[in-house]
DNA sequence: TCGATTTGTTAATCTAGATGAATGTTCCCT
DNA sequence: AGGGAACATTCATCTAGATTAACAAATCGA
């Protein structure tokens, strides 16, 4: 999604490293928030609700930038948790990078672009939390991103979804029996 | 949130427009999608599910850009209606414009900076939506903007929440008593 | 390799919020 | 000013999905 290089030849703080699964690449709480680029692997992000239910935010695998934007852009404490769901390699920056003077036009004007991707994908998620029912979600789910549930315990894509992982086994099998 | 004039000077095409109360801005299935700027007045963005209910999107007051970021990114059929709900002073404009070349960095840079708050507030939006029980998402909004409610119907906050009117109005019951 | 954790499924019961309908109120519009 | 539409409230009923629990299968770690 993100050129790694141009990152790191922008921010001169950022680190690669790499998590096992299960590792917590930022928790809740944290005073300051980064952004990660995947370089391999996959991670999620979610919150935890005042009942201690887990919601799963995201996912994001190779490729992708996984954040805390709230925390990042108004300065608060990071209220998500993201953990590797695979050994992962991680890229560590501080998104403010992007705005940094010497960095080309072209670029920002390309970064700009990406956003404005993710904002429209944001968009279709609110509208699909709104007004579908969970299966028309799971299906969309499945077809815009056909490799993740082969990597993802369906527990998680149910919490992604919004449902508990009961309520996704019973639409699986509604599916499977249609066919 | 983003400067009139700016975009007057840098779009050639961009033009302003008075629009009246319940005067839609943009219908579903429009083949181009442009991005609004609210001058004065105040808009709303919806979609109508397979069943024919509405699900308010957002509430663009003064200052504010409303627009079918989806369709504008990916060059789809419109999927929003927009509409006014009060008479309303409208800069419409391509979203494009602030890719362009003659633009000085400066300004993209804080072109950009918006566009990352607003990707914040959507984070917000998904996680209340998950994890938040009406209530919440209800006091959320009013302390979020407090000036809106007092501009629209309770009908159209209840959708923008994903609830009924009549489940908004038991809510407002409720808080009324406990006070 | 074996116990333990994680994952997925099924079924019974429960609940937040939807639906449908009736009623009153406020706001327009001409 | 007055009649119709839009708005808000209340209540009775219904339902998608939550909750709880029990169990089987797969995976993992030592």
């Amino acid at each position: 999604m993100e050129n790694l290089d141009d990152i790191l030849k922008i921010d001169p703080d950022a680190s690669v490293r790499f998590y096992k699964k299960k590792e917590f690449v930022q928790r809740k709480g944290g005073a300051k928030a980064y952004s990660f680029y995947v370089k391999k692997g996959l991670l999620r992000s979610y919150i935890i609700d005042s009942k201690g239910k887990e919601h799963v935010f995201m996912f994001a695998s190779e490729g992708w930038i996984i954040a805390d934007l709230e925390a990042i852009e108004f300065d608060e404490p990071t209220s998500l948790f993201i953990d590797c769901l695979e050994d992962s390699e991680i890229l560590i920056f501080n998104k403010n990078c992007f705005l940094k003077a010497d960095l080309s036009k072209e670029k920002i004007v390309e970064h700009l672009q990406l956003l404005y991707r993710r904002m429209a994908k944001l968009q279709r998620r609110v509208l699909m939390l709104m007004s579908s029912p969970a299966i028309d979600r799971y299906t969309h789910f499945v077809s815009a991103y056909p490799e993740l549930p082969q990597r993802i315990p369906q527990h998680m894509i149910a919490s992604y979804l919004g449902i508990t992982p009961q309520a996704l086994s019973t639409i699986r099998r509604k599916i499977a029996e249609s066919k």
